[in-house]
DNA sequence: CAGTGGTCTAGACCACATG
DNA sequence: ATGTGGTCTAGACCACTGG
């Protein structure tokens, strides 16, 4: 804990429309980390619902009588622990963390995947095929140059994004994935059309990272916030590799068990 | 990617000591970020040694022809991201990064740190016995009360912490564990030492987080530096839980494999 | 166009660690 | 006593978004 700073709290007040609970700034620690506990407190309390807009910047620093400087540190880090969202020219809004998704392995992630009540939705971002390059034909053992599928996608739990994923298959082992997958944008169902009734995860590695441009917009996060890497590798029943798959996880909001 | 900010960029020099490598501000991109990169190159090209003590910021923002806001504003992301870290009223250093160990899972965690070329070494920061609160003696399937060994530790690679770990075992378990242990500070001796040939990991949760002060201390990060935490148990051949274990881990030099 | 967030400056005071 | 990082202020300009 950073002791600090100002000897004579000066400042306080509310935001706007959330007057039932008032900032009232110590002297004992940075005002922005109390600023963090504020909203933290706000949304805990269902005052500042999830998806909900909050004032601007400006209004708000002047309510709680700080600078716009001090109040962007605070919104700093609970942008990096995932609790808000900034879209630059719009606003900020409150990112609803899912408590914890429970990631189990064994299988695939995504059928893992039990989210307690929550709604998961799936959104394809891009299905096409394409030549292997070096990397994806040595995590697939098989030739540079042969036909993958690449399939990325965006999971979300009650509508906020929890993570993207992006797979690669040998198209010659899933020369029908396509339409198969289409239907449901079910990765089981386009084994199943292809007879790859079980399948085992070889190998899973987890590491962390921060998120690019790419992912943070995806992720509706703020670059640079750190997230999960996963990558692991499948193989079906003959011991030949179906699947490579990377994901890339909001920090904050999985855990994994093995 | 940010896009930004000022049209003529006025900056421009080099960290004392280092000029070698010019900083010039380019009008594509926030000046901090350029600053992250730079300072990522000095590091990268040897031209700030693990350990080194940076100028101070005064100096070093002079140097560039910035504000120590925007200074700062790129020391953020650099000990963030594990590369810097500063102590209030000495400097700010840097932080070797273990090019990522790598941890494989099936037994400790600590006999599978293997790195490559690092040296391993172990400080012991606590080792007691304490009565189980309700917490432990729910992951140790015990009476609560019942008396527990807790042990603290703190490991580093190559003088770095890379990550601490608070273990706890049944002390009916392993009556003779501290001078067992203390010998060569090691687990597997203590449990040799019991007649405990074979343990198996029960479980292993990994989750994220950011750093507590009291982690941001040991692990020499700043507070609020996102990190892995883990929690695990094992069982010993009886399927006795012998031990469990929790971990906080520095996000960026660590791999988990399973 | 007006409002938003993103960035930057130029100063200042503080707590802390060290010699 | 000095130098360090940690915090804060008051103001400014910019790019982006949306009506």
């Amino acid at each position: 804990m950073n002791k600090s700073t100002r000897l004579q709290p000066t400042g306080g007040g509310a935001i706007s429309g959330f007057e039932g609970l008032v900032f009232r700034p110590r002297a004992d620690a940075p005002i922005w980390q109390q600023i963090y506990d504020y909203v933290l407190t706000l949304i805990d309390n269902g005052y500042l619902q999830p998806g909900a807009q909050l004032p601007g910047e400006v209004h708000i620093a002047e309510k709680l009588g700080v600078t716009r400087v001090t109040l962007r540190r605070a919104f700093l880090q609970l942008q990096q622990e995932g609790h808000l969202t900034s879209r630059k020219g719009v606003g900020v809004f409150v990112r609803s963390l899912p408590s914890t998704l429970m990631v189990r392995d064994g299988s695939r992630f995504s059928e893992s995947l039990k989210a307690d009540g929550k709604v998961l939705t799936t959104r394809t971002l891009h299905l096409a095929e394409e030549p292997a390059d070096l990397e994806i034909a040595r995590q697939l053992c098989i030739e540079p140059g042969t036909a993958v599928i690449r399939l990325s996608r965006l999971r979300c739990a009650d509508g906020q994004p929890i993570y993207t994923s992006t797979k690669l298959f040998p198209a010659r082992l899933l020369p029908n994935f396509e339409p198969a997958y289409l239907r449901r944008q079910s990765v089981t169902d386009a084994y199943l059309a292809h007879g790859v009734q079980k399948y085992r995860r070889l190998e899973t590695l987890i590491s962390g990272g921060f998120a690019t441009a790419e992912e943070a917009a995806l992720l509706q996060l703020s670059p640079g916030t750190p997230v999960f890497r996963t990558s692991s590798i499948n193989e079906n029943g003959d011991g030949a590799r179906v699947e490579w798959a990377r994901g890339c996880w909001l920090l904050t909001s999985v855990n994994f068990i093995f």
